[in-house]
DNA sequence: TGCCTAAATGTAAGCGCTTACATGATTGCC
DNA sequence: GGCAATCATGTAAGCGCTTACATTTAGGCA
């Protein structure tokens, strides 16, 4: 019938091996500020309490939490998971921890995110995307949290970013596609509006379709939630349309993944009878069947590297240097020649 | 050139709106017990000092957090991301917020995670799995935060979870598999020591292999950690040994899915020459091809349920009640007969 | 031994909030 | 119009820590 005594504080820890609060403290965090004796006997009543510290007390007290913060816009897949665990361990190398949330790209959400993360002390954020309301930046500048922009990369913007240049890069396979001959050309894509990485994607690729003699408005678009599900969905879509479409872009692996279901489940083989390029090159575009032609994002590159600017920001006030990283296709079997005219087979 | 000014606290806030901070506070917590005019008047200075609250403070001043954790092994793949999601939002549903961490199914940095989330508030923790060095359940008992298992249901264990039976599903599916006429069998597996999931599936084949008059002993296993990549490898391993095995599980449907991969590379046709089952059911199950026979896992039940027995226990005190939710057999493609007497079956 | 310096420890003032309690303002009712 | 009950607001005491500063202790050297 014991009552349930409360959570150990310092105070009781303090108590307990008769010193002061101020040295138990000093044992947790300075351990070479105090006596090995003193040290040992400390130690030894945290382990016998099972003292644990508290982080908002410590926080408060300190000035300092070493967190920062990063919002993704999902964790359902792992577009976003490489770049994050190179990002954790690079802060974690520095003594810093990351707190993630995922925003189900809604930028409502990702605003209270935003909150969340600042209230819980977050000293800076890792954000992916420019788009974003101006009221936000400022909230984030009057509690003075310095922002990183990550997953994209445009030197018209203000705000640093380390990233990739979606629109170059979608451009660079567009105009390879287009290459092989395909000319009836379709774009499943995340909303344009509310994603600035799409947006430039998708102008990339009008901007290759230009490029090359055709008209930007013969592009058939879909825009879809980014999911395998809404893939498989709007492949069927595009596959009902009166003109024949022979290769088909996708926002990303994940709707690609879901096109070359859809293909599967429509008895159409891939390239043969219509291509199917992704976007970001993760895991399962090499283990899709046929593997995935896509764009390779540097992923752990850019975690890192933006954990670097981060890290070195907070810590000396080094300014954080935009920079560009590169990206790169990847030419899989999901990309073929165009169908040549008549009815179908006929080797380029 | 202006001096960068502090971040707003509820004091400025209050000054600013001509009030005390007791009633800034009760604007923001409890805004009927303040008049609307007090009220306006305190969201206007609120809005114009982009005033945010400070969670430490908050959490020590109220002595709760509303904040429940929760650690997966991983965040690179889609294992857990289903149930998250739905633990999610039954907890945000409730008022409450979820912290995550992922440990890389490693219980050292687990261990540290699961004292990190205490330190920041976590009132409760949602764990994947018993398997766990009782010192850490003895400093969460000290700590007074409850502790919720899923993704495993095991009668036999004192401690509270909403999972599956993971033996009896394998079980269930090596019963299937040795019913198609399979009888030399390989299992690709995690680190069975480190993980009591991966250990029960192992169980499961045994028992069913023994049910079915087969010797548990025969059954190739190759641990190794949860990656496609890892999958490939050691699926070639498995085809480079003398007997050749007729069917492969995997502990999971990302290995899985490295093993289809490998397959193809060795020109194998599955399920002709050989059948792949995973188990999870996550997305690329359905996607990969051939499509991938494996366990289906109840992720959303498990999140939404563990959810709220959480918020019930944190709310009112009611005990949780462990309860075991079902699998099911989801049989695709890979999966068929064991291949016929070309040189190499002999029927036991 | 005595004095000075440096190292170890203690003291106590907050950090930004919430909330029990005290106080002041309204309201309703006889 | 006066009094009690009700509602809105203010006062101030912490919550569990860190850290500047004060104090004590130990060490070094003549």
């Amino acid at each position: 019938m014991k009552a349930t005594k409360p959570t150990p504080t310092l105070y009781d820890v303090a108590t307990q091996s008769g010193v002061s609060t101020a040295t138990v403290s000093r044992c947790l965090n300075f351990p070479d500020q105090v006596t090995e004796r003193t040290r040992t006997k400390v130690m030894a009543a945290v382990n016998a309490l099972g003292y644990s510290p508290n982080f908002g007390a410590r926080a408060m007290a300190a000035r300092r939490t070493n967190t920062i913060g990063a919002i993704i816009p999902t964790m359902e897949n792992a577009i976003f998971a490489r770049g994050l665990q190179a990002f954790q361990e690079e802060l974690r190398r520095h003594g810093y921890t990351m707190l993630v949330a995922s925003s189900s790209y809604d930028s409502v959400v990702e605003e209270e995110q935003i909150r969340a993360l600042v209230a819980r002390g977050a000293e800076a954020l890792l954000l992916i995307g420019h788009d974003r309301r101006p009221e936000i930046y400022d909230f984030l500048e009057t509690q003075q949290v310095p922002v990183l922009i990550t997953w994209a990369f445009d030197r018209a913007q203000t705000r640093p970013s380390i990233g990739f240049d979606n629109r170059a890069a979608m451009r660079e396979m567009a105009s390879h596609v287009i290459g092989l001959g395909h000319h009836q050309l379709a774009l499943i894509s995340a909303e344009v509006s509310q994603n600035d990485r799409a947006r430039e994607r998708l102008e990339g690729i009008k901007a290759a379709m230009h490029e090359n003699g055709l008209n930007p408005d013969d592009l058939t678009i879909i825009e879809t939630q980014y999911s395998i599900d809404n893939g498989v969905a709007a492949f069927h879509n595009l596959m009902k349309a009166p003109t024949k479409i022979t290769a088909v872009f996708c926002g990303n692996d994940v709707l690609a993944v879901g096109a070359l279901r859809a293909a599967r489940e429509l008895g159409l083989d891939v390239p043969h009878d219509v291509s199917i390029v992704g976007f970001d090159d993760i895991e399962i575009a090499q283990v899709a069947y046929p593997p995935l032609t896509t764009v390779h994002v540097p992923h752990r590159d850019m975690g890192k590297q933006a954990a670097m600017a981060l890290v070195g920001l907070l810590h000396d006030g080094s300014p954080i240097q935009a920079h560009e990283l590169a990206s790169e296709l990847r030419i899989r079997a999901s990309l073929g020649p165009a169908p040549t005219k008549t009815s179908d087979d006929k080797t380029g």
